[in-house]
DNA sequence: TGTCACGAAACTGGATCCAAGCCGAGTGAT
DNA sequence: ATCACTCGGCTTGGATCCAGTTTCGTGACA
């Protein structure tokens, strides 16, 4: 059988990334029975996967009634920007002083890539709105290998899994909230890339520190702006009862 | 029955007070069925628990092969005190443009308790050895009541979550073998836990920052050097199969 | 005597069965 | 008419059962 890994990770796999994609909405209730059928397996693997994903930060469990997909305020998406804008200083200043010629060159493939994508998505987004979500998803991609690259040289594990971790806090409607700015982001970002791979190439911890913690907090600010412009313009007004907190 | 929590819930918080504390030790096989009998229930929720504690990272699960106790290299001790330095920092920062007289006088009443301790400690160390480790674990918990009460001002509920979970890397033999090094640590951290009170205090955001995360960071080197001479001491010799990694 | 192969025991992962808790509808009393 | 209580369905948590896999021990053969 495709005995590649145990069916709780394959489950809570494929959950995972539809919660972060959005394909399973924020406040989507979690029946077990329910996931149990749709994936041909027991209760108990699932109950595994559902686990894991509370232990992820992705749902919360309440004894007794079930695990919803968690909303994530704003206030904690903040949150997940300041914690990932230390962890980011943190790797890539200890990244620094480990530089060879050959990460640097690993760097600038990521960094090619994702300037290539950038433009493809600009060029996109000029040209008509943005309808499909899966480019975005893969320009988040290609973003995100660039720092994994610095991830791997850092050689801090814990560090990485926590950041990757924050990473999921900006999943599902915020991303699509937050399309309008994405244009803005766009070139930033790239320039901000460009001049983290100097401080490193120079081997400056230091510089490197000070420039990936401002490339976060800046795309935070960013993020921030833009979802606030979005609840603003969606939100429903004050006297309606909001969303019962799980 | 008790029904304040699950089955699952109550057996993973022993067996991390347990693990953390050092009653069981590193690198020790928890066997299933061992521990169902122990705590008087069936698999199911031993296998949840077990799983908890692998997302903690307390233990590792390997397919078909069971869980064992994580061995925490130097290595790892060594990144979990860099990430929590750079929490703490943050966490502390942001505390800074919050502290009401309220919170100034909780965090002067921890400090208090905290110092009377470490007196303590520092007597009892003097006059005899240390054979209680449990008087080290509550000066560890004063230690720690002093930054949770700062975590508490931040309002940041995250950041807080997971610097206690880095936190729980120093555990059981490690502090153990650090123990030598303690009585240096007393006097430092009194005094540096003062200082930050002092930033706090003044609303300097950034006096804070710099404090609090050399105040880890020192702990952390401290620790560090106690545990390499600890190793040098009773590290087998290097031809022996040191113990196989699972 | 050393090595390899076969087999049994034991352990984990998955499925199914049973009990206990939550929620809502319905009914009766005030 | 409204509030409170109870009863029943539904869902989760826990126990037990079954299957697949790993490991260890024993025995046979080179």
């Amino acid at each position: 059988m495709p005995g590649l890994s145990t069916k709780a990770d394959e489950v809570a796999r494929i959950l995972e990334d539809e919660i972060v994609s959005g394909a399973i909405p924020q406040g989507q209730v979690l029946r077990q029975e329910h996931v149990c059928e749709r994936f041909g397996v027991s209760r108990t693997p699932v109950r595994e996967a559902l686990q894991r994903l509370e232990a992820l930060g992705l749902v919360t469990a309440l004894p007794n009634r079930g695990a919803r997909v968690r909303s994530i305020s704003t206030a904690e998406l903040r949150e997940a920007f300041l914690i990932r804008a230390e962890l980011e200083a943190l790797a890539t200043s200890q990244a620094a002083p480990r530089m060879t010629a050959e990460d640097l060159a690993r760097l600038d493939a990521a960094e090619e890539r994702f300037a290539e994508l950038t433009l493809d998505l600009r060029r996109q987004m000029r040209s008509g709105d943005l309808r499909d979500s899966s480019l975005v998803v893969g320009w988040m991609g290609a973003n995100h290998a660039f720092h994994d690259v610095i991830y791997e040289i850092a050689a801090l594990p814990r560090v990485e899994q926590l950041a990757k971790s924050a990473r999921r806090s900006f999943i599902g409607e915020h991303v699509w909230n937050a399309r309008g700015e994405l244009d803005e982001l766009f070139a930033r970002n790239d320039m901000q890339h460009r001049a983290i791979r100097e401080a490193l190439a120079a081997g400056s911890a230091e510089g490197a520190r000070v420039l990936a913690r401002e490339h976060v907090l800046s795309s935070g600010r960013l993020m921030e702006a833009a979802l606030d412009l979005a609840a603003a313009k969606t939100r429903p007004p004050d006297w309606l009862p909001s969303e019962q907190p799980i």
